[in-house]
RNA sequence: GCGCCGUUGGUCCAGUGGUAGGACAUUGGCUUCCCAAGCCAAUAGCCCGGGUUCAAUUCCCGGACGGCGCACCA
């Protein structure tokens, strides 16, 4: 088991990632991404990219960082990001100070009071620590957001915040958006990039920062009609840790397929299942520990309200289980709540398979007449009228109708109203989709795929360490060596074999410093999956040039010639073809070598 | 944000009231035909600010950063 410890030395010391900012003492909770770990986190997004963008059919954007201050009151992170704290001056204890409210006041809903009111609540019911019974009465409330703010524009500016999550700059051009799927559920749209969040105390290197990359897929469904392909995924092995399971404390994973899950009703949605079934066979494909990885059901308390039903992906690593990813069922609620706030249609025209026929009530007031007669009322009558004929068609039976209007009562002629059945045909309606959404922590599955990776062994009875990275995740490709320094020919040739390599757009390291063993260490460390190595045995034969290519786990070597080294190579990366070693061994000469690993 | 502990070359550590030493790594040279070998040389450090002191990397105070516990994690 990799020590946490020996993995961020690693990650420190070969330019992974590390603290940012360290000439000027730090910043807690920003992390820069090193040579190495830059390329890894690229890979990563491109894996991800490549399976949740371009083989579901989906759309990519890429939506501003900073977003003004309505978005986030008609998502809630304004009051939902919001904590009121107060502190206990006897031991110190930090408590939520609309909770003790509502704890103890029967008062609902304190998170959205002004902090004044708070202070006065508290003074008022004489609250205590909960901790150690303290009165609290003369303590400061201080209010904490997580999301960083900022201004836009010149002065004061209007406020604006950094995103907390990418997901809203889906939501917000939604309408927009639906006009690129050319109106059809169900369609997808994914975004990769940073979120930030002022987080209290960030912990743990780069599992819990302030500034982290997101990506996230938004589904959106008819949810009447549409259904996931479920059967693409359903015999797919998921260790499931069920709310139940949770409860009851036993600890119980169960191993079982998606396909009963689904059957058993453990995972209540199709939609979510689907992509446990789809991450899940992501997540072995860029060398996650299916051994050390599971998918965790929120509890009924920790579910959002909107939210039938939630699972986490989690990834054991220090010891610890960390959520990776967030699989939610968010119903219409991000749709609605804009619609809500901006007066903007989020919905989708869904045609009918045959167009209805209904009767329809319907008036058209003569406004001729009732402006006169009721002056600036006039429109509010108008529109009451309206309201009426569609709940109370027979009213408009008399030769008047009364309308109320802010309390006022008014009559209007019934001729005057034009009322009328009308038959009409509806084609079809507007509905908000339903929103499915994975939302994967990039840089959490950054370091989950290191941790798993990393790898202590005997090579030649000496200690090595090294990444068993898969090879799509790996910085470099493969790395370039002549067998020693002083053989001008051995140089000229790896100069050469460097450069096909780099032709065949491999991301490639060439290195002649210290001795060979010393270079395979190197590579071993930071994951390079194949060495290949220029030697004179390589060059003085009767045949073609050939050099060796070293398998990094297995430090096998196979005697490849130099004019096939790049295509082999290439497809030995290649995660389509599975093209393994054993078959390169098979096709050309295996080196038998003294190396043992043990 | 609170409490405890810590911070010395790139990394990991030792040490000191008179400005520091090792190991590994790195760079250059020699050597070397396959797994961190050897030889020579070089580069490189006391987290920041204030105080005490003739003198502070060392002692004191504050801060930053890190680890652990608590709280927080919509």
């Amino acid at each position: 088991m990799a020590e946490q410890e020996d993995v961020i030395e690693l990650a420190k010391r070969r330019g992974f990632f590390f603290g940012a900012n360290g000439a000027y003492g730090g910043v807690a909770g920003f992390y820069t991404y090193g040579p190495n770990g830059a390329a890894v986190k690229d890979n990563l997004e491109s894996a991800w990219r490549d399976r949740f963008t371009v083989r579901q059919g989906n759309m990519e954007i890429e939506a501003p960082t900073i977003m003004p201050e309505a978005v986030f009151e008609a998502s809630g992170h304004l009051d939902g990001f919001d904590d009121m704290l107060v502190e206990c001056p006897e031991c110190g204890e930090s408590h939520r100070a609309d909770h003790l409210i509502e704890d103890n006041t029967g008062i609902e809903e304190a998170e959205s009071l002004p902090i004044a009111e708070v202070k006065e609540l508290i003074r008022e019911h004489d609250l205590r620590c909960p901790t150690c019974d303290t009165p609290l009465a003369d303590e400061p409330v201080e209010d904490f957001n997580l999301m960083f703010e900022t201004s836009i524009g010149p002065g004061s500016g209007q406020p604006g915040y950094m995103r907390p999550e990418t997901a809203q700059g889906i939501f917000v051009e939604f309408p927009r958006l639906k006009e690129y799927a050319r109106n059809r559920l169900p369609f997808g749209v994914t975004q990769i990039g940073p979120a930030y969040r002022n987080e209290i105390s960030p912990r743990k290197g780069i599992i819990r920062v302030r500034e982290f990359t997101q990506a996230e897929l938004e589904t959106f469904i008819d949810p009447e009609t549409d259904e996931p392909p479920l059967h693409e995924v359903e015999d797919v092995e998921v260790r499931l840790y069920s709310a139940e399971a949770q409860e009851a404390d036993d600890g119980g994973i169960t191993t079982t397929t998606v396909g009963e899950a689904v059957a058993e009703g453990v995972i209540a949605s199709d939609w979510v299942a689907y992509y446990l079934g789809v991450a899940q066979e992501w997540y072995q494909r860029i060398g996650v520990d299916t051994d050390r990885f599971r998918f965790r059901q929120h509890l009924p308390g920790e579910l959002a309200h909107y939210a039938a039903d939630c699972w986490d992906a989690e990834s054991e690593v220090g010891g610890d289980w960390i959520e990776i990813t967030g699989f939610a069922y968010r119903s219409d609620y991000d749709l609605t709540k804009h619609a809500d706030h901006s007066g903007e249609s989020f919905t989708v025209f869904k045609q009918y398979d045959e167009p209805k026929t209904v009767e329809r009530a319907t008036v058209d007031p003569d406004m001729a007449t009732l402006g006169p007669e009721f002056g600036g009322d006039a429109g509010a009558v108008a529109e009451a009228l309206r309201t009426l004929a569609e709940r109370d068609p027979d009213a408009f039976d008399a030769d008047e109708v009364e309308v109320e209007v802010d309390g006022d009562s008014y009559t209007v002629d019934t001729d005057v109203a034009n009322f009328s059945v009308e038959t009409v045909t509806e084609n079809g309606e507007h509905i908000t989709p339903h929103v499915v959404e994975p939302s994967f922590g990039v840089d959490r599955i950054v370091y989950t795929v290191i941790e798993h990776a990393y790898r202590v062994d005997e090579v030649d009875g000496e200690e090595r360490t090294y990444l068993a990275l898969d090879p799509e995740m790996a910085a470099t490709d493969a790395a370039v060596f002549p067998l020693v320094s002083n053989d001008d020919r051995l140089l000229d040739l790896a100069d050469e074999v460097t450069a096909d390599l780099r032709a065949a757009g491999l991301a490639v390291e060439y290195d002649d410093s210290g001795s060979i063993g010393r270079r395979y260490r190197r590579q071993d460390e930071v994951g390079t999956p194949f060495c290949v190595t220029v030697d004179r045995d390589g060059i003085e034969g009767d045949g073609p040039d050939t050099v060796t290519v070293r398998e990094r786990d297995s430090a096998r070597q196979v005697r490849v010639p130099v004019s096939a080294v790049a295509d082999e190579i290439a497809a030995l990366l290649d995660p389509e073809t599975e093209r393994a070693f054993d078959a390169l061994a098979a096709a050309y000469d295996e080196i038998e070598t003294d190396v043992e690993t043990a």
